[in-house]
RNA sequence: AGGCGUGUAGCUCAGUGGGAGAGCACUACCCUGACACGGUAGUGGUCAAGAGUUCAAAUCUCUUCACGCCUACCA
C-alpha cells in the first residue's frame, strides 16, 4: 500500500487552494439565500466598511465571526442571508478625493460641485470593488447578488423617506445652535465625533474693569482670544467673594464694549476665580447661560477657524496667533493679572484631529430623546440582547444622556438633504420630490440646502434599507428583523444604537435580536494599531504568508469576552502548524481509503472506533453550544483538541495495527471509522477553518460528501447513539497504562530503542481484560516487548521497578540497569511530599463537622474516594522509597 | 468627576463557590512506516494586596494598589 499517495502534495498550498475553493463556492451559488426557501431565517448585515478603505483588522475579526455564524447556522438547515456591501463615508472618502486632487494640481473648489462628485463616483467606481475582494480573501461567505452601497438608488430613497417623514412628524427640525466645528474640514460634525486629548495650556486671569467706579472681575480662561465674543460674565449666586444682588457692569478689554455680570449656578465656585467669561457663539455652556439670561450672540470666529471683525484689529488672525497678541496686549495694559499652566482636555476632530471650534451654525437636527427611550426600552424589555451583557449598563447610560443629534454636513460628497427654501417668502420645503415652485406662493426655483446628512444617517437604516425598504418586499417581509449585529464595542453608539432607534420608529420594529460585540484588535503589546505608530500589521499579509485558515482560527480563538484581542504573526503561525497537521492526518486517511469498498465485510466497531465516534459525537455538541452562545473561543478550542489531541494523538495509533493488521475485517472497520470520524471532524472545523476543510472533504471517496460541497453539508448534531461512555472509560485504562510507562521511560531516560517488560497489576477484572486483549497495540504503543497483567494482590513491586499508582491499579516499569535511583528518590520525594499535603488537606476536609452537614453528598463523596485514592498512592511511593533507600544504602 | 473593565505560569489568556488550566515559549530525549510545520515526557503559579461572608473563595462582598477604556458642561 503506498504511503504517500499521489493525489495529495505534501502540504497544504493555501495560495493557490484559497482562490480556487472560493470560486468553486461561488460557482455553485452555495451564498445565496432565497427567501421562497424553507428553513428558520438567520439573517445578518455586514457592517459596511468603507467604501475606499482597505481590509483591516477590525473588519477581519468582524468578518471571520460572522462567517462563523453564518457558515454553522447553513450547515445546520437555516435560511441563512448574510447581506454585504459597503458605506460611502462622507468625510473619509471626500478627503481621500481632495487629497488626491491636490497632487493632480486641482482642487474640489475649483472644480465645483458637480465636477467633484464625478470624480468621487470614479473614484469609487476603480477603488470601491478593493475592500470587497478582500472580503472575500477571507472566506466571507456573503450572498453577493445583493451587494449594496450606501448612495445606491434604492438606498438614497430609503434615506429621503426617512428623512422627510420624520421631518412631518417634527423630529427632524433645523436651528441655530452652537455645534462642533472641524475648520479643516470644513463641517460640522456629531458630539460623538469629537475626541478629547489632554493637551498643556495656560490659564490667564484677566482683569474686567469696572464700570463707572464699580468693581472689577478677574475672570480666567484658556482662550483669551475670544473675549471678543463675551457678552457678559457669569459668577455663582452663591459665591461669598461676589455681591449677591445689583447689578454690575465692566468693560470688555481691548473693546470700547460694556457687558453686565449674570449670576447663574452653573458657574463652579472652585475654578480659576470663579468668574467665567460668557461666549455664547463659541461654547456650548455659554450657550446656555446666554439663552437663560437674554443675552444676544457675538461671533468673533468664522469658519475658516480666523477672528471676525468683531475682533476689530485682530480680524483675520487665527486662533492660535491671536492669542499669543491678545495676551500680550492684555499684559501691556496691565490687564492679565497672571497665567498658570493648566493640563486640559481639548476636544479634537475624530478624522483628523484637528482642534474644533464650537461655532454658532444653523444646523440640522434629529430629536432624540424619545428615539433613546423606546431604544433603552426595547433592551429592557428582552426584544434586543448585548452579547456579552455587561454592555447593557453602559447603553442605558448613555441613552439617558443623549443629546439631539447634529445629521447636517457641509460636505459635497453624500446624501444631499432633501430641503429647499423659498427666495421670495422664505418658506422651507421638505419633500419626496424636488419641488419647482414653492407650494406657498408659488415663486420658481427655490434653492435647494447645499449639505448632505451625516454618514450615520444612511448607516442607521442599514437593516432594512438594504432588504428594499421603502419598497415593501418579499425580502423585508421575511429577513427583518435581523438576527444577530456583530461588531466592534466602540460603535455602540455611533452606529449600533442609531440603528435600533431608526429601526423602532420607521419598521416598527428593532433591527436585530442581539447585538454581538467583539474585542478590539491590538498588536502584540496591547497597543491600538496606528499608521503613526507604525505597528499595524495588514491582514493581507497575514493571509498571504500563512492564509486564511490559521488566520480565522487565531481570531476566533481569542474572541473572547475579553476588550482586547492582540494579534501577532507568531500566533498566526502556530496554527498554520495546525493546519498541516490536519492536512498530514488528511494523508494518512486518505492513503487508507484507496480502493475503499464500503461493501466489503467488517467485523463489529472495536473500541478505538467505538471511542473516537464518542468523542466526535461530545465535540459537535460543544462545538454547536459554543457558537450558538458566541463562544467562539471554546467552539475553536474544542475542535483544536479533538482533532489533535484525540484523533491524530490517540485515534490513528490505535488505528494503525487494525489497518495493518492481518484482519481484513478488522481493517475494514477501522477504516469505515476513519472515513465517517473524518469527514464529521472536516465539517465540525469547517465554519472556523472553510478552505482547507473544503479542499479535503473533496478529496474524501464515497458517502460522505455525495458530491455536496461540504458548506453545504449538514453539520454534524450530537446523536445519543453515537454516546459511549463505556468506550470512554475502556480508553481510559488504555491510555492509563502507557502514559505510566512512558512516563517511566522519560523520567528515567530510557532510550527509545529499549524495550521495557512492564507489569500492570489490578484487582478490576474489566481493566486485566482490555488491557490483556489490547496487549500488541499496547507495546506497540510503550515500546515494550512484554506485558503481563496481573490480579494476585500478593503481587509485589520488583525492586528495580519504576511504579505508578492509578485509581484502578498500578503498573510496575521493571528499568534492570537502567535506572538513575537517585533520580528515583528525588521523584519519590516530591510526589510524596505532594501527596502528604493533599492528603492533610482533604483529611482536614473531613474531619470537619460543617463540611460534612453542609456540603452537598456528591462532593464529599468525591473528596472521600480521592482521599482513599491519594492514600493508595501514597502507601506505594513511602513503599518505593524505601526499597530505594535500601539500595542506595547498600552502595553506600 | 463619574462609569466600565482588567490584574491567574516567562508571554497571551480561559476558568466565576468544592482537586490551579490551555496555547505559545522553555528543558530533556527521539527523524518510530501521516506529519521534525512532528513525537514523548517534563520544568514553571502566595490566582495583585488586605479584610469579610461560607463547612469551603482564583471565583461572592468590602477596602486598597496598579493599568486600561468610555462618558462628562471646570472655563
Amino acid at each position: 500500500m503506498s504511503q504517500s499517495p499521489e493525489h495529495i502534495e505534501k502540504s497544504f498550498d493555501h495560495l493557490v487552494a484559497e482562490g480556487r475553493i472560493y470560486k468553486l463556492w461561488e460557482a455553485q451559488d452555495a451564498f445565496r439565500a432565497d427567501p421562497d426557501g424553507p428553513g428558520e431565517p438567520f439573517v445578518i448585515v455586514i457592517p459596511p466598511p468603507n467604501v475606499t478603505g482597505s481590509l483591516h483588522m477590525g473588519h477581519a475579526l468582524d468578518v471571520t465571526l460572522q462567517d462563523i455564524l453564518v457558515r454553522y447556522h447553513r450547515m445546520m438547515g437555516f435560511n441563512t442571508l448574510w447581506v454585504p456591501g459597503t458605506d460611502h463615508a462622507g468625510i473619509a472618502t471626500q478627503a481621500v478625493v481632495e487629497r488626491y486632487l491636490e497632487g493632480q494640481g486641482t482642487s474640489r473648489l475649483k472644480l465645483g460641485r458637480e465636477a467633484f462628485l464625478e470624480r468621487v463616483w470614479q473614484w469609487k467606481e476603480e477603488f470601491g470593488g478593493r475592500i470587497i475582494g478582500q472580503l472575500k480573501r477571507l472566506g466571507a461567505s456573503c450572498d453577493w447578488s445583493r451587494e449594496r452601497f450606501t448612495m445606491d438608488p434604492g438606498l438614497s430613497r430609503a434615506v429621503r423617506e426617512v428623512f422627510v417623514s420624520l421631518y412631518e412628524e417634527g423630529l427632524i427640525y433645523r436651528g441655530d445652535y452652537v455645534v462642533n466645528w472641524c475648520p479643516r474640514c470644513h463641517t460640522a460634525i456629531s458630539d460623538i465625533e469629537v475626541e478629547h486629548e489632554e493637551r498643556d495650556d495656560l490659564l490667564y486671569h484677566i482683569r474686567y474693569d469696572g464700570v463707572d467706579g464699580g468693581r472689577s472681575l478677574t475672570v480666567a480662561t484658556t482662550r483669551p482670544e475670544t473675549l471678543f465674543g463675551d457678552v457678559a460674565v457669569a459668577i455663582n449666586p452663591s459665591d461669598p467673594r461676589y455681591p449677591k444682588e445689583g447689578e454690575l457692569r465692566v468693560r470688555l478689554p481691548l473693546t470700547d464694549r460694556v457687558i453686565p455680570l449674570v449670576r447663574d449656578p452653573y458657574v463652579d465656585l472652585e475654578f480659576g476665580t470663579g468668574a467665567l467669561k460668557v461666549t455664547p457663539a463659541h461654547d456650548i455652556n455659554d450657550f446656555n447661560i446666554a439663552l437663560r439670561h437674554g443675552l444676544p450672540m457675538v461671533e468673533c470666529i468664522d469658519k475658516d477657524g480666523l477672528l471676525t471683525e468683531a475682533a476689530g484689529p485682530y480680524r483675520g488672525l487665527g486662533v492660535d496667533e491671536a492669542r499669543v497678541r491678545v495676551a500680550q496686549d492684555l499684559g501691556a495694559q496691565g490687564l492679565l493679572e497672571k497665567t498658570e499652566p493648566l493640563r486640559h482636555k481639548v476636544g479634537v476632530c475624530y478624522r483628523c484631529r484637528t482642534v474644533i471650534e464650537p461655532l454658532l451654525s444653523l444646523q440640522w437636527f434629529v430629536r432624540t430623546k424619545g428615539l433613546a427611550e423606546a431604544a433603552s426600552g426595547s433592551v429592557r424589555d428582552g426584544r434586543v440582547a448585548f452579547v456579552p451583557k455587561t454592555w447593557e449598563r453602559t447603553f442605558f447610560d448613555w441613552m439617558g444622556n443623549i443629546r439631539d443629534w447634529c445629521i447636517s454636513r457641509q460636505l459635497w460628497w453624500g446624501h444631499r438633504i432633501p430641503a429647499w427654501y423659498c427666495h421670495s417668502c422664505g418658506k422651507t420645503i421638505v419633500s419626496r420630490e424636488d419641488p419647482d415652485k414653492c407650494p406657498d406662493c408659488g415663486a420658481d426655483a427655490p434653492e435647494r440646502d447645499p449639505d448632505v446628512l451625516d454618514t450615520w444617517f444612511s448607516s442607521a437604516l442599514w437593516p432594512f434599507s438594504t432588504l428594499g425598504f421603502p419598497e415593501k418586499t418579499k425580502e423585508l417581509g421575511r429577513y427583518y428583523p435581523t438576527t444577530v449585529l456583530v461588531t466592534g464595542f466602540d460603535i455602540i453608539f455611533f452606529w449600533v444604537a442609531r440603528m435600533m432607534m431608526m429601526g423602532l420608529k420607521v419598521m416598527g420594529d428593532v433591527p436585530f435580536r442581539t447585538v454581538c460585540l467583539h474585542p478590539l484588535v491590538r498588536d502584540a503589546q496591547g497597543r491600538k494599531m496606528s499608521k503613526s505608530k507604525g505597528n499595524v500589521i495588514d491582514p493581507l499579509s497575514i493571509i498571504d504568508r500563512h492564509g486564511s485558515d490559521p488566520f480565522r482560527f487565531a481570531l476566533a480563538s481569542q474572541a473572547g469576552s475579553a476588550r482586547d484581542l492582540k494579534i501577532s504573526d507568531e500566533r498566526v503561525a502556530g496554527y498554520s502548524r495546525f493546519v498541516n497537521k490536519l492536512w498530514n492526518a488528511a494523508r494518512f486517511t486518505l492513503s487508507h481509503l484507496e480502493n475503499l469498498d464500503p461493501g466489503s465485510p467488517a467485523s463489529a466497531p472495536g473500541l478505538p472506533g467505538r471511542w473516537i465516534r464518542s468523542r466526535a459525537n461530545g465535540c459537535a455538541r460543544e462545538v454547536a453550544e459554543a457558537i450558538s452562545g458566541f463562544h467562539f473561543d471554546r467552539a475553536a478550542d474544542s475542535v483544536y483538541h479533538f482533532i489533535r489531541d484525540e484523533f491524530c494523538d490517540w485515534f490513528l495509533e490505535l488505528a494503525k495495527p487494525l489497518l495493518y493488521g492481518e484482519d481484513k475485517a478488522q481493517a475494514q472497520s477501522a477504516r469505515m471509522d476513519l472515513l465517517k470520524v473524518f469527514g464529521k471532524t472536516l465539517a465540525l472545523l469547517h465554519p472556523v477553518m472553510p478552505f482547507v476543510t473544503e479542499e479535503l472533504w473533496g478529496k474524501l471517496p464515497g458517502a460522505p460528501g455525495n458530491g455536496r460541497l461540504l458548506m453545504l453539508s449538514p453539520f454534524p448534531v450530537f446523536e445519543p447513539s453515537e454516546h459511549d461512555p463505556d468506550a470512554e472509560r475502556d480508553i481510559g485504562f488504555l491510555m492509563d497504562t502507557v502514559r505510566a510507562v512512558r512516563q517511566a521511560r522519560g523520567d528515567f531516560g530510557v532510550p527509545p530503542g529499549a524495550k521495557v517488560s512492564p507489569v500492570v497489576a489490578t484487582a478490576d477484572p474489566l481493566a486485566k481484560g482490555l488491557i490483556e486483549a489490547h496487549a500488541p497495540l499496547l507495546l506497540k504503543l510503550m515500546g515494550a516487548q512484554k506485558l503481563d497483567v496481573t490480579d494476585d494482590p500478593a503481587a509485589v513491586k520488583p525492586g528495580d521497578a519504576a511504579e505508578a499508582i492509578l485509581p484502578w491499579g498500578k503498573v510496575w516499569t521493571p528499568l534492570s540497569g537502567q535506572i538513575d535511583l537517585k533520580q528515583e528518590k528525588a521523584r519519590l520525594d516530591k510526589e510524596g511530599d505532594k501527596l502528604s499535603k493533599d492528603i492533610a488537606a482533604a483529611e482536614a476536609k473531613l474531619s470537619n463537622q460543617g463540611y460534612l452537614s453542609k456540603a452537598p453528598a456528591d462532593v464529599v463523596e468525591e473528596t472521600r474516594d480521592r482521599l482513599a485514592a491519594m492514600r493508595a498512592r501514597l502507601e506505594g511511593v513511602r513503599h518505593s522509597q524505601g526499597l530505594v533507600a535500601r539500595v542506595l544504602g547498600d552502595m553506600g
